[in-house]
DNA sequence: CGCCCTTTGAAGTCG
DNA sequence: CGACTTCAAAGGGCG
C-alpha cells in the first residue's frame, strides 16, 4: 500500500509541502536550470490529490468491480505472454543492462505495456504516456481481455496452482540464474553480482571459470518489484533526458519526483494500481522470496554512514530529535544551516 | 571497477 | 505500533 496512511494521503501535503520547501531550498541548485524551470511552480503541485485515492492502489482493497472493462483490465495476459517470450517485451536493445530488462520505459514484469493511453486514459489523452510504447516494445495486447481479481486471488498452494494459463511458471526455486523454465530470462532474476554475471548471457557466451559460474547459478539474485514511483520513473526517464538534455540520473531523478508530485492523483493512481500489479504478479512468481532475501548488499556501508552522523552531534537525526521534528517529513534548518558548535548552543525543545 | 548520488514507495527491522 | 532502514532503477561522476 503506497504510504499515504504514514506520510501519505492526507498527510501526503504536508509532507509535500515539505518536500516543496526542501526542494527550493537544499536541491535547486543541482538541477540544471533548463530542467528546473518546469519546476518551478509548487503552488501547481499537490492541489489535485484526493484523499482516498490510495485505497484504490492499495494492496488491502481490492474492489472486484473496480476496473472491469477499464483500462487495467488486460495486465494479467499481458503478463503471460510476450514478455518473457522471444517475440515479446523483453528487449533485445539493451546489452548494458545488467538486469535482463528493457532500457526504455518498460518493466518486462510488468509490460508497462499496460501504460498505453488505452489503458489509462479512460480515453482521455495523457501526456505521460506515450502512444507508441506498445508498438516499441512489441507487446501484445489481447483483445479479450479478463479482470485482475479473477486472476489474482492466490491460491494457497503457490505458483503451480494458479491457473491452467499460468501452467508455465515454475516454482522459482527451480529457476537458475535468472532463466525462467522457458529458458527464458527472468528480468526479475538476476545473477547474484549483478552486472558483470550477466556475461553469462551475452551474445558470445564467454565461458566463465567453473566454480564461479556454478557458484552464482545458485545464488540468483531476485529482485523487488518496482513501485509506483520507480514504474513512473521508468517510464518517463527518457522523455526527459530528451527534454532536459540530462543524463545524470541523480538530477534526472529529482525533476521525476517533483513530476510525480505533479500529477494528479489520478495519473498516479495508475502507476499505483500498477504497482500493485507487479507486486501481486512477484508474489505469484516468487511466493516465497522476500525483500529481505536481498537486504545486506549496502547494509554496512549505510551502518557505517549512521555511525559517522551519530558521532555528529548536528546530524539532521539527532537534530529532529532535539527539536522534536518528525524524523521523515520535517526539514531541519538548524542542523543544515549551522556547525556542529552553533548547533549545540541552541536550547533543545521542552520535552 | 564499483560506489555515490537522487527520487518515492514497499517492506523489513527494531525498540 | 511508530520510527527507522534497505532496496528497487538509472547512468554520469568520481576515487
Amino acid at each position: 500500500m503506497p504510504q499515504l496512511g504514514s506520510g501519505g494521503g492526507d498527510d501526503l501535503g504536508a509532507t509535500d509541502e515539505m518536500l516543496a520547501f526542501k526542494d527550493e531550498g537544499e536541491q535547486e541548485e543541482k538541477i540544471p536550470e533548463n530542467a528546473f524551470t518546469e519546476l518551478q511552480d509548487p503552488q501547481r503541485v499537490y492541489q489535485e490529490k484526493l484523499p482516498d485515492h490510495m485505497d484504490d492502489a492499495g494492496m488491502k482493497h481490492q474492489d472486484p468491480g473496480m476496473y472491469k472493462g477499464s483500462a487495467y483490465s488486460g495486465y494479467p495476459f499481458l503478463m503471460l505472454s510476450d514478455p518473457y517470450l522471444p517475440n515479446g517485451s523483453m528487449s533485445p536493445l539493451s546489452n548494458k543492462v545488467p538486469v535482463v530488462q528493457p532500457s526504455h520505459g518498460v518493466h518486462p514484469l510488468t509490460p508497462l505495456i499496460p501504460y498505453s493511453n488505452e489503458h489509462f486514459s479512460h480515453g482521455s489523452h495523457s501526456p505521460h504516456l506515450p502512444a507508441d510504447i506498445n508498438q516499441k516494445q512489441g507487446v501484445h495486447r489481447p483483445s479479450q481481455t479478463s479482470d485482475i481479481p479473477g486472476f489474482y486471488p492466490l491460491p494457497p498452494g503457490g505458483v503451480g496452482q494458479i491457473t491452467p494459463s499460468m501452467g508455465w511458471f515454475t516454482h522459482p526455486l527451480m529457476l537458475g540464474s535468472g532463466m525462467h523454465t522457458t529458458g527464458i530470462p527472468h528480468p526479475a532474476i538476476v545473477p547474484h553480482s549483478g552486472k558483470q554475471e550477466m556475461e553469462h548471457y551475452d551474445r558470445n557466451m564467454k565461458p566463465q571459470p567453473e566454480p564461479k559460474r556454478e557458484k552464482e547459478a545458485k545464488k540468483p539474485t531476485i529482485k523487488k518489484p518496482l513501485n509506483a514511483f520507480m514504474l513512473y520513473m521508468k517510464e518517463m526517464r527518457a522523455k526527459v533526458i530528451a527534454e532536459c538534455t540530462l543524463k545524470e540520473s541523480a538530477a534526472i531523478n529529482q525533476i521525476l519526483g517533483r513530476r510525480w508530485h505533479a500529477l494528479s492523483r489520478e495519473e498516479q493512481a495508475k502507476y499505483y494500481e500498477l504497482a500493485r500489479k507487479e507486486r501481486q504478479l512477484h508474489m505469484q512468481l516468487y511466493p516465497g522470496w522476500s525483500a529481505r532475501d536481498n537486504y545486506g548488499k549496502k547494509k554496512r556501508r549505510t551502518r557505517e554512514k549512521q555511525q559517522d552522523s551519530s558521532s555528529d552531534p548536528a546530524s539532521p537525526k539527532k537534530c529532529r530529535a532535539r527539536f522534536g521534528l518528525n524524523q521523515q517529513t520535517d526539514w531541519c534548518g538548524p542542523c543544515s544551516l549551522l556547525s556542529p558548535l552553533l548547533f549545540q548552543l541552541i536550547p533543545a525543545k521542552a520535552p
